[in-house]
DNA sequence: ACGGTAGTGTCTAATTATTGGACACAAGGG
DNA sequence: CCCTTGTGTCCAATAATTAGACACTACCGT
């Protein structure tokens, strides 16, 4: 099974070449929009397995503002999309606020082709990771527990349930 | 209800000292420590509603390994517990991999007294969010069936239930 | 010391959810 | 064209969840 659809969005027609003969070998299919104003659209209909996305359009500001918006637009959209950042302008802040955001990971420019292959395939493993009811269920329960101090009455209202079946599931 | 007790994991005593004083007003408790050695004996005597650690232990050492390994192995044992990073080698590929690696946010030294308060409150907020299994569950569910385009024979398998339950689910 | 509040552990009986099994049917691939 | 796979839909048996009740403990304020 060869990893899928990589969508790209940056608004360098030479940075977008570059990125398409990397990634050519690794993945099955490469989309590439010069401006994110298309790029809901685009998904809907390429649904690409990654997106991987620049974060400035605006010639002269730099501040990934406008990244961070797109980010969290096709994020609420697609929660199911792993969305990889990359930017010129390494900023740690901004690399933290996005990976806050929703970002699956951030690069800078310039890249390592082998890491950008790697990063975007990793991307993809971790979001298709998909454990059962029931281990999500009882770490869930765990967590709910915890932060109730283990009062069980108020972890049951907290997580919809009755005390008796949180009762039963804990034992 | 107030914010409860910070533990502040950092080599230089200056440093402790400083941010006792920062964040004395606004939580409960701070507990510092000089080195991670105790940190899980620690955690278990204090329990914390915040973890504040540095990334540098060893001098001359700043690959940030050594807080690294401590991140993971203090998220492993208390995974439930937020970890806010702190360090002076602002660095993005450090930030990415600690919060990759499940730290709740990353700070650089020189920090700001303000901003400090607000990233542990937040990531006390953040960690005891804690939603219905309802909620949960349904999110899960869409989540596998979109990663099994939309087979629910094999999402059901997925998710460890039923053909049948899952189609119930989803209506 | 006292009553009030809140939570636990346990039970019952009614209600729901989940399950394996079955069946007809549609789509797709050697 | 058969064979596989998955859907949509039933059924009846089983398991889970629920509200409600009860005695008991722990703590809190007066």
């Amino acid at each position: 099974m060869k990893y899928g659809t990589v969508l790209v969005i940056d608004d360098s027609e030479a940075i977008l070449t570059a990125v398409k003969i990397c990634l050519e070998g690794a993945f099955e299919r490469i989309v590439t929009l010069t401006s994110p104003d298309k790029a809901l659209a685009s998904i809907e209909q390429e649904h690409p397995s990654v997106i991987l996305l620049d974060m400035n359009f605006s010639l002269g500001v730099n501040s990934g503002g406008e990244g961070m918006m797109w980010l969290t637009a096709i994020h609420r959209r697609f929660p199911d999309i792993p969305i990889v950042l990359i930017t010129a302008y390494a900023d740690v802040k901004l690399a933290v606020r996005a990976l806050k955001n929703g970002a699956a990971d951030f690069v800078t420019k310039p890249w390592d082709n082998e890491e950008l292959i790697r990063v975007l395939k990793d991307a993809i493993d971790k979001a298709s990771e998909v454990v059962s009811l029931e281990q999500l269920e009882s770490e869930h329960v765990r967590k709910a527990l915890n932060k109730c101090d283990g009062n069980m009455k108020r972890a049951a209202d907290l997580l919809g349930i009755s005390r008796q079946t949180l009762y039963n599931k804990v034992k």
